[in-house]
DNA sequence: GCCAACGTTGGC
DNA sequence: GCCAACGTTGGC
């Protein structure tokens, strides 16, 4: 089993909208790196922390699941779409997903301060400076750990 | 709002 | 292939 984080910005889409929808296609990414991630390495099943990123304060608010096999993310192709790529096209598509399924939502968010702090952590991706992915994997123990501190 | 740390684009 | 210019991310 694998153990990953995506970051969100709750603005655009919360943990509170992941338990609404319970499953969601999570489309927009446009990052090789992170698209690669969800493409090669996600299985159904897997877990996955789910961040608030660019938030009051930022951290980690609840867990979800990979809920899909990959496949083409459809907004790449939505003119409309703010994440619309006119560089792609659906014989050949450049942007793949997985849905995630809502999980839990921690009963408080672990905070980016307090993970910082935190010596079990110090080798989160996450963590390291200038990380910009916004899906990355993460250390099973690292991913027990943070479950522990959200649901203190 | 600022800005560091990227990633992407496109001219050459 | 290089790299300057530009755009984005995301903490603060």
């Amino acid at each position: 089993m694998g153990y990953f984080l995506v970051k969100s910005e709750p603005s655009v889409f919360s943990i509170d909208d992941l338990q609404a929808k319970d499953v969601e296609p999570w489309d927009g990414v446009r990052n090789y790196q992170a698209r690669n991630i969800m493409r090669d390495d996600m299985k159904v099943g897997d877990r996955v922390l789910f961040y608030h990123s660019n938030a009051k304060p930022p951290g980690v608010a609840g867990s979800c699941v990979v809920a899909s096999s990959p496949y083409a993310d459809a907004t790449q192709f939505d003119i409309n779409s703010n994440y619309y790529d006119p560089k792609s096209s659906l014989e050949n598509p450049r942007w793949i997903l997985v849905d995630m399924k809502f999980e839990q939502k921690f009963s408080r968010l672990v905070s980016l301060q307090e993970m910082k702090k935190d010596s079990f952590l110090t080798q989160m991706r996450l963590l390291q400076k200038g990380n910009r992915l916004s899906v990355m994997p993460v250390q099973k123990e690292e991913f027990m750990h943070i479950l522990t501190l959200g649901y203190q």
